[in-house]
RNA sequence: GGAGGCGUCGCCUAGUCCGGUCUAUGGCGCCCGCCUGCUAAGCGGGUUGAGGGUCAAACCUCUCGCGGGUUCAAAUCCCGCCGCCUCCGCCA
């Protein structure tokens, strides 16, 4: 939710925001006219319980006649009063709804538009010339027996695979240099659950436009994450954190899973787009003033995770409509994908602000009184499109494929044959 | 899953049986001031959070795990839920 006083105070700042994401002002004006309407049925129902609170206090003292006519007074105004309390919680809650539906407004920065209007900002390395044709992740999968998609989509559907062999222990093997790359950084780690109740959900922003793509435990108030942000930035909830703390860097393994919707016909081939995969997410609550800082922080260990599995990508800065409800800038990162001919995202950061911390309550306690702290949050590594470029981008001609060299300890060799068939 | 106990403003705690003067007690911690060679002790004051209101204050409302209910009036009575603890059952 985004600053009441900004809607108040700057109306048109908002508008403005909202315009940058395609969107148009009209949840603004519903807010403003519910803001007003909730003020006032506050000013009643506030007037109305002094009164009765005042009266009610005469009671105990009286005698006889004066308290019986104390008493028919009251509680005529006791009915009153729960009206007026009725008004306001209406009020209240037409005006919440009004303000959780507005997005975060969109950094200056980001640019305007929807998703084919980002700005691509840096790329890195340049993608390799092969002297053979190059097999997709599918074809080598398949031949390193890393990856079964056949028996994934027997045994779950589509969308579903097995890890065996070296795709196991790839998987193994980036959690354990994610969990490395993390720890150098400062960053706590955590495990984190992937099921959580509608609080987590809706807190975090994804039971609104994107509640299509969450999958809800039938018969059960709870619903399964599509990445630990959620459990994590319902970690604090409710909580004063202290100043000093911040800020609080967590990176938390979770598996995270997607109805994917909106995309049917789009990858459905192999293990880019998937209704499960596990992640390591770094999670970090922080001062707002420090989160932009922390943002670009967070880009560049994303950055060096990638250098260190030594693939070609570029940097994107996300355009204003492409940035989810919650994030006020987001920058990806999107690696090569050779039989592909183009960029794929395989990680993205997101500064939150205090959009997320105001609607679970986390707040921190400062020099100057308690106030709003930002969240953050970043892919330090999602396993399936992670394999994805390894196995493409390192692939030889003979089919087996080149471990990089930092993944080399965690994988206990320099290559990965194909099965002797 | 079953039985029992518990949940009070940072921490501990009084109050709940028997509704009103609870505007929530006391201690610890913390903050400010006084006293004081310094420190400690002592003394005085302050110390949940949210919302409304105000230039700022004063002030008002809500907040005793959460949500309902009863009542003129709820920390206190009733119902539901959540969490924690103990015991039993079951399992990894």
């Amino acid at each position: 939710m985004i600053d009441p006083r900004i809607l108040r105070d700057e109306p048109d700042r908002v508008r403005a925001a909202q315009a940058k994401r395609g969107l148009s002002g009209d949840s603004v004006d519903r807010a403003l006219a519910a803001d007003s309407a909730r003020r006032e049925a506050i000013a009643t129902f506030e007037a109305k319980r002094a009164e009765q609170k005042k009266l009610g206090k005469l009671i105990p003292q009286a005698q006889g006649d004066e308290k019986q006519a104390l008493l028919a007074q009251t509680k005529t105004l006791a009915a009153e009063v729960k009206e007026a309390e009725a008004a306001q919680t209406t009020a209240e809650q037409e005006w919440h709804d009004a303000l959780w539906s507005i997005p975060n407004l969109a950094a200056d920065e980001a640019p305007a538009g929807g998703e084919d209007d980002f700005t691509v900002l840096e790329t890195v390395g340049t993608p390799r010339e092969f002297d053979f044709e190059p097999r997709d992740h599918i074809e080598l999968g398949r031949i390193l027996g890393a990856i079964d998609i056949e028996r994934g989509a027997k045994v779950s559907g589509s969308r579903f695979y097995f890890l065996t062999g070296a795709g196991a222990e790839l998987e193994f093997a980036l959690i354990n240099l994610a969990n490395e790359h993390a720890r150098e950084h400062g960053f706590t780690q955590v495990i984190a659950p992937s099921m959580v109740k509608p609080r987590a959900m809706d807190g975090t922003g994804f039971l609104g436009q994107a509640a299509d793509d969450v999958y809800r435990i039938e018969g059960q108030e709870m619903y399964l994450v599509g990445t630990s942000e959620v459990p994590m930035a319902a970690y604090h909830s409710d909580e004063i954190l202290d100043a000093e703390s911040l800020p609080l860097r967590y990176a938390a393994f979770s598996p995270c899973f997607r109805k994917e919707a909106g995309s049917h016909g789009k990858d459905t081939k192999g293990i880019i787009r998937v209704h499960w995969f596990d992640k390591v997410e770094m999670f970090v609550y922080t001062t707002l003033e420090d989160s932009f800082a922390e943002h670009r922080r967070l880009l560049e260990i994303e950055k060096s995770f990638l250098d260190k599995l030594e693939l070609v990508y570029q940097v994107i800065d996300t355009a204003a409509g492409d940035l989810g409800l919650s994030a006020q800038r987001k920058f990806d990162l999107e690696a090569w994908i050779p039989t592909q001919g183009k960029y794929r995202e395989l990680t993205s950061t997101s500064n939150c602000t205090d959009f997320q911390t105001r609607r679970l309550d986390t707040r921190g306690r400062f020099p100057e009184g308690v106030g709003p702290v930002a969240t953050l949050n970043g892919t330090l590594c999602a396993m399936t499109r992670t394999i994805v470029a390894i196995l493409e981008t390192h692939q030889q001609a003979d089919g087996s494929v080149r471990v990089p060299k930092a993944l080399q300890p965690w994988l206990g060799r320099d290559v990965l044959e194909p099965l002797s068939r």
